[in-house]
DNA sequence: CGCGACGTTGATTTGCCTCAACGATTGTGG
DNA sequence: CCACAATCGTTGAGGCAAATCAACGTCGCG
């Protein structure tokens, strides 16, 4: 049940059994099915969530009303609405399943406990954290810097799995982009 | 001469005297005079940088030669090509002063001891990476959800001593729009 | 079956870029 | 101390990449 969180957590420190046991006593395993949401704009985000199967969708809804994914999040990654969790005070994000989903959630509270009884998740997630700093200024130099279709084909070099599973509007979603958009580049790639 | 840093860390954790003489004798100060540079693209970065007095530029050069703005860095901010920090090999970014500038430096290795001998610096950092992630995500919102003028107005409400201190065309360069647009924004602002 | 979700295609519009010229300011070397 | 260059911002004209708007085809599913 928490193999893939154990293995994912071990790829950057070294557990015992005692604090193995004691970080799998926080955990709590959830399902979300398809459509269904993990959190809605307006409430608080209580916990950090890591993805075992399935797809997560992470967006925004501006004051038109148009959504805007901030991250989606597939088998192996994290996701919270950060800033929410971290005030505790209501956020702007929505996550939502885009497949049927299982995920590993633990409460911010626990967290803290964790962090203190067990200080080597302050390195897990720091390096977590690394990671997510340098793929973000990436993605904003992309953002800044590249045409549509140079967005496009970045995204499906970085991301192939993703794009074989999320719906292409979404993608588009994204990147800050039209589907239209999306559609025409994909054609004027078949035809080369 | 290391006051502001040591303020700049007991905002989010407490340190003794040992500790914080330790950290200090980790530390150097250097200053960097306008149009200098701290770090190229090619070099690797080998420290952390925190920033006393002065304003940095941190940015790439793309394949057709243009630059463009990935952070400014002003009093109190921290600053690195963190991919070529974390991995130790050349990075492409660049990092150049616009003011002159008084900077502390820690470098990788010493970071690492620091880790290890006084392990809340762990959870100094994480807490830094946190917040630069919350910032991070509301950057990436505004590029791909805002048209030119919103984002510009957004950046002079986040930061007005930005908007002082920094040329008009390196904000454009940072927002990933022309210093002509931002140009005819503020004239249509003045009209109103 | 019928509906909703998704992608495609075409016609048209538009926000922003590109290119070019110019003024103001700052800095610098003779 | 001045001449000259470099930097920075402004303005206008024209062009283009991508958005918008609209219509249609397909697929999967309740």
């Amino acid at each position: 049940m928490f193999e893939s969180i154990i293995q994912n957590i071990s790829r950057h420190i070294q557990l015992n059994e005692a604090e193995t046991s004691f970080f799998i006593s926080l955990l709590k395993y959830r399902t979300i099915r398809k459509r269904q949401f993990l959190l809605k704009s307006g409430e608080i985000s209580r916990c950090e969530t890591f993805v075992v199967k399935g797809l997560l969708r992470n967006y925004t809804v501006d004051k038109s009303g148009y959504e805007h994914v901030a991250m989606f999040a597939m088998e192996d990654w994290w996701v919270s609405d950060l800033y929410s969790f971290l005030t505790q005070t209501p956020g702007n994000q929505f996550i939502d399943a885009l497949e049927d989903t299982d995920v590993i959630q633990i409460e911010k509270s626990d967290i803290e406990r964790l962090y203190i009884e067990v200080p080597k998740f302050e390195r897990f997630f720091r390096i977590l954290l690394q990671n997510a700093y340098v793929a973000h200024q990436q993605r904003i130099l992309s953002s800044i810097s590249l045409t549509a279709e140079e967005q496009y084909l970045a995204f499906i070099r970085k991301y192939p799995s993703l794009e074989q599973r999320v719906p292409q509007h979404q993608v588009a979603s994204y990147l800050g982009i039209t589907p239209e958009t999306i559609s025409r580049i994909r054609r004027s790639m078949m035809k080369v």
